[in-house]
DNA sequence: AGCATTCTCAACCTTTCGGTTAAGCATGGG
DNA sequence: CCCATGCTTAACCGAAAGGTTGAGAATGCT
């Protein structure tokens, strides 16, 4: 499936989806793993799995009995890219680029 | 209702609900305006702006008989902020930074 | 070989989503 | 006062979402 903006926000609109996505920012992870600490079925955790990698949120690989799941950021981008029409990204942006003056320019320049 | 990001993220899942809050990029409309371009009745369009509403993408203001339909980007900025903690978003900032720097500051404020 | 582990698939259920049509409320104009 | 305009609500519908359980395939361990 091609990821599209659909899949994408549709995927983050879940919490638990968005829960699985934070838990892979620290490391790759096999299912049951990703699967543990949530009050569901892991077949219902594996279904949140494929929605995310049909989202491009995440990719799996399968070594031996393990599917190693990793995120994959650039989806988010696609979507954040759609986002900077609107204008509020100047907002973040210039929040980004303070932080961005703050730190790599100790200098006044001006 | 109190927007959240379930409730931005979902809005945003829908191509409807995007081209709405772009057309209202452009200047804030009546709903039957907004309503016009869609193959769809005028009640489904009016509960798209229900939910983008309850998402606080937009906010809806009566004046006489006309319900005025205008943009509000702060929630976006909310889910963009979530974004930003997936690492993604320093090559994002990068490349609004770039075109910060190569294009005269535009006319954001208003 | 036998068994445990890992994960998916199939069937099912309930709730939500996105649309319809019809009716109705509120407002402004002639 | 009528009546058209602008918009929402209610009732309904089919499809999709998100969960369950049970079965089963694939792999690794001993």
């Amino acid at each position: 499936m091609a990821p599209s903006l659909d899949t994408i926000f549709a995927a983050l609109s879940d919490p638990t989806r968005r829960a699985i996505l934070s838990m892979l920012l620290e490391d790759d992870m096999a299912v049951t793993d990703v699967a543990e600490p949530f009050e569901m079925s892991l077949a219902a955790v594996s279904k949140h799995l494929v929605i995310l990698a049909n989202a491009g949120l995440i990719t799996q690989e399968k070594r031996g009995r393990v599917k190693w799941c990793k995120l994959e950021p650039d989806a988010l981008r696609e979507a954040s890219v759609w986002m900077q029409g609107f204008g509020q990204f100047e907002a973040v942006n210039l929040d980004a680029f303070e932080r961005f003056l703050a730190t790599e320019l100790p200098e006044e320049e001006e």
